[in-house]
DNA sequence: TATGCTACTGAATCGACAC
DNA sequence: TGTGTCGATTCAGTAGCAT
């Protein structure tokens, strides 16, 4: 598989291969701050009686059940701050980190991670539409998951493209529960002797609503409980670059021979929905001396209730107020804020026209003719 | 109001009234093992900072409360500790306890209840039909609340109504995930100033399937952050004893003159909620996210005079249009309008079929198993 | 009385960038 | 590191008044 250079530090990264170990010994192998997004799916093997394992593999012994239930949340108390750590030191500034998992182990995992410095975004429920039922009859059906969407620290810059996801939605924005079906069928992967490959493996729609709405094209992620590489699959195809850690065979081979069928999805249709934050600035005052508005042109508010004349030097003077389109805009409707753009209008044969349009034509010059 | 003595211990418990002073204390002086099910809505812990408007200008009002202010993770976690051992020891045997938080606290509860000896039975997310948006479309829409059910200890035999929860669910097993509305319109309490009572009233629709699936009638329900008195409200209307604790007058006060108006309902009277559900809306994006359809792929219209290509964000690129398939199909047909859904055609073995059809897939799927 | 329009509201950790 | 300025951003629903 290729190495993709353009990214920073990423010469030094194993990029799109499946990485055979620990997932801690391997994280701390890795560069520092090389990393965009982090998707991890931890395991959460505890409760379950007369299986429990140590996230080492380990047996726990079976002592009185107090103690023995304190003794196996603390050690997985403290595989959970080890990888947890371990994850933060390869988060770019401002990488993003999902974890998955359900009321077994999610509650200590997200204080772990507030506790770790991570800050919390959202947390985004997976609503199943087909789980399994509860066929005792003794509990509600065990009927979604639950992520944690979390930045590196309170101050990063995260990614989130809103209007990707708005569009997914379908001109909504997105919620923070999520209804998608659970992994069956065709996408359900099988070992040789036709037994599931992995006993939790997550459907691809989830993936592809992560990273769509959390990355961009040619970011790194990476997934320390690799599986069957859901994770890597979903990237492949979305154009991002993958790293995936699993230490057990079985999987790496599955999700070897997985990856390799799959193909990047062509490059217009990555292209998603951007929204008007991404665009260029235009100040207003280049409407001025491009010739569009003239100073002393007269500019109406949406609402018809104020008006402002044009100066020279790309601000506005109505009663009693001067200043930016905006600062005039907010001083007349007493708003703490206001956006000139969508605010003044200016006549061109009798109808009154929003300047924003002006904005969008200059905006279609710069299109036209970049720089 | 009356004393019940049906109960084990509760000749000494303060049944039906609103008990005024700190939830711990007030806790430790009640008898050991004497309560069946706790319902408890602690403060979140919001750590909000600067004000936030609407699009509109408008002024959102915060939960800027000092019951809700903590100073730190170390202090907030002390707090809980303390009010989850108290709530344990009142606990009877085979009693359970019910808390709802938000990510920016129900993580640290729910880590600190284990710790503490409860034995997690369910988490249970109520998904709201109506939460307040995201305004500036940086996260996704704050659209549920957590709920965490637990017993005393493991080997609890809890309190669970399978087949009154069915009922209530149009015959089919009661999932994990609610849907319900946050209390609005009337049944939110006003204060004398024509102002909310309480920033955070639950709505009583939640609090009837608590009750109704976690305890007996004659049940005593201790609510230990009373608030306004929902809990109390439901409880006496489904016939259970309720002992709430609350510390601000204010919010005493309302909840007095709330339970006093309230009337048990006559047996026979079961509220039917009959949600007659208009169909599910489904999104075009989610055909994409489940690999119905693949980015990249075209689609026909049905006069097969236009051809567009999917994204990977659900939306459509034709010549010189992007957008859904609604806005695209109007906008080469020169319409003012367009159904996509109807619009546009897929090819499958050399057929066109129209896209509506994997829409009917997912709708029927959802219709096998609703809610 | 029915219908339509406007105003208002809800547990919210809700900028980015230049100087 | 702080300050000032630009300018982007909302969904489902209820209440109340006007027609």
């Amino acid at each position: 598989m290729t190495v993709k250079t353009n990214t920073k530090g990423a010469s030094k990264l194993p990029l799109n291969q499946i990485l055979d170990g620990d997932c801690i010994e391997i994280m701390n192998s890795l560069p520092e701050g090389s990393i965009d997004l982090i998707f991890a799916d931890p395991p959460y093997n505890l409760q379950l009686k007369g299986d429990l394992h140590r996230p080492d593999n380990s047996k726990v012994d079976a002592v009185d059940d107090e103690w023995d239930q304190f003794s196996s949340f603390a050690v997985y108390d403290k595989f959970t701050n080890g990888w947890l750590k371990a994850a933060r030191r390869l988060l770019k500034p401002h990488g993003a980190i999902w974890v998955i998992g359900s009321y077994h182990n999610i509650f200590r995992v997200g204080a772990a991670m507030q506790n770790a410095g991570y800050w919390i975004l959202n947390d985004v429920v997976w609503r199943k539409s087909n789980p399994m039922p509860n066929f005792r009859g003794k509990r509600f059906t065990n009927a979604h998951e639950t992520m944690i969407w979390a930045s590196k620290e309170e101050a990063s810059k995260y990614t989130f493209n809103y209007e990707a996801l708005k569009s997914l939605n379908e001109g909504v924005q997105m919620r923070s529960d999520w209804v998608l079906p659970i992994c069956t069928g065709h996408e359900r992967l099988k070992n040789e002797e036709g037994e599931k490959a992995h006993p939790t493996q997550k459907p691809e729609s989830l993936l592809h609503r992560v990273l769509v709405g959390s990355t961009n094209p040619g970011d790194v992620v990476l997934d320390p409980f690799f599986g069957t590489g859901t994770t890597g699959a979903v990237a492949k195809k979305l154009g991002r670059e993958f790293i995936g850690i699993e230490r057990e065979e079985a999987y790496r081979k599955v999700a070897e021979k997985r990856l390799s069928k799959v193909r990047k999805f062509d490059r217009e249709s990555l292209q998603v929905s951007t929204s008007k934050r991404a665009e260029p600035r235009v100040p207003f005052g280049q409407l001025v001396e491009r010739g569009m508005l003239t100073p002393g042109d007269e500019l109406y508010s949406m609402n018809n209730r104020h008006k402002a004349k044009v100066r020279a030097d790309g601000t506005l003077i109505g009663d009693d107020v001067k200043g930016s389109i905006h600062q005039v805009g907010a001083a007349l409707e007493g708003a703490p804020s206001c956006n000139g753009w969508t605010y003044w209008c200016f006549k061109r044969d009798g109808q009154r026209v929003p300047i924003d349009l002006l904005r969008q034509q200059i905006r279609a010059e710069m299109a036209d003719r970049p720089n």
